[in-house]
DNA sequence: GTAGGATGCGAGTGATCCCTCACGTTCGTC
DNA sequence: GACGAACGTGAGGGATCACTCGCATCCTAC
């Protein structure tokens, strides 16, 4: 769960010594939460950051190196988030993932990543559509999801009710429906649709696909 | 396949009289394709936009008032393409439809969808992700998505493999699950998917999950 | 209590970018 | 060929924004 490494010019200026500046550096995390989500990447602006924060632009500096670290931390808070709990709602022994059926393996992945985007809706869209993200993150996340393909489809491969002839493809598009489908209907709040609702017809969707 | 509305800071500020004035606004229009795919829409400035169609800014604000209604323009051309080639795509009898099998109607719906996307995969990420979209705009599409949602509800109702107990729900996953599947995929040039093979499993996924 | 480092401040700098405007060039018409 | 309208030009105004720097204030160790 290593953060991406970062080159210098996303490195912090400094280590916070004292408790008042972790509390600082936190405060400046939270309120760039909130002005992203509310005024989007372009108009969320450093000034503004700060003021959420109570803060100067000045003291912002002291802990991010520029504006682009923010969100870079905000991001990785946000992979590190998403891999533990995808993590956790799998059983414990992969051995065991056979034994299941496949609804009861799918079904709680999803409703983590459902419940995972549950609040902060329109963040994420700044965070992983609107921001210009460093090579060095996209390496990382893509990391992420071609090992987690590559479990799946291990998995898939040995499930007795799986039918799709290509796993490691059923695996790619297992994943990508899951999570696009989790980030474009619970990040919008305008959709009336509940999110285990939701959950429940998105783990339909892709059962019924892999054991077609 | 009106196109948005527009406010009047987005309406161009004069007709093209001459014909040398219709391709001067499509060389704008051309160019601000290519910028804005190798750019961004950040860095997409109207500078660089004018300078690749060969003009200065001046010519091009005679044609468009400003940058946000170039980009306007270019959603609408889109969204217009997408419309036609799902139309097109489609049986023409819609009676018919409850008649065919079921992949047979969404095959080709998610081959023309999957094909819309092979070129100027970057353009798409800019244009509905990454740039800012009027209101107006956005209402449009979603009512767009609103009347498939409807036609393709009915639709499924009416079809006999079709299995899904709640029409309106299964229409709009349907929607959503090709739509972000052809965008994250087909938009993604590093994924080393063929287009038809692609198109053929999405096919698939849809077809499973509505007759599960 | 006091020295020195850590933290906080905010006006200002330089850069970028959208858009305008005063003027030159080309086209269509008679 | 000459006149007016359509079209094209590009330097620069005005605004915004990321980021700095010189200084004030607070904290901690001795």
């Amino acid at each position: 769960m290593a953060a991406t490494t970062l080159g210098p010019h996303l490195r912090p200026r400094k280590q916070p010594r004292q408790r008042r500046a972790h509390e600082t550096r936190a405060r400046i995390l939270d309120a760039a939460r909130r002005v992203f989500e509310e005024h989007g990447y372009a108009h969320g602006t450093t000034n503004r950051i700060a003021a959420a924060a109570g803060l100067s632009v000045g003291s912002l500096y002291q802990y991010f190196p520029n504006k682009d670290a923010i969100l870079v931390e905000l991001v990785d808070a946000h992979i590190d988030a998403g891999t533990t709990a995808v993590l956790a709602a799998l059983p414990a022994d992969p051995e065991g993932w056979s034994a299941l059926p496949l609804a009861e393996v799918i079904g709680p992945v999803v409703a983590a990543m459902v419940a995972l985007h549950a609040d902060g809706r329109g963040l994420h869209r700044v965070l992983f559509e609107e921001a210009p993200r460093p090579p060095e993150q996209l390496a990382r996340l893509r990391a992420l999801e071609r090992d987690l393909a590559a479990l799946l489809a291990g998995t898939l491969a040995a499930h007795p009710e799986v039918t799709a002839p290509d796993p490691g493809l059923a695996a790619r598009l297992t994943i990508d429906a899951i999570e696009s489908l989790v980030h474009r209907i619970a990040t919008d709040a305008t959709s009336g649709i509940a999110d285990d609702v939701l959950a429940a017809e998105i783990t339909r969707l892709v059962v019924a696909y892999l054991t077609a």
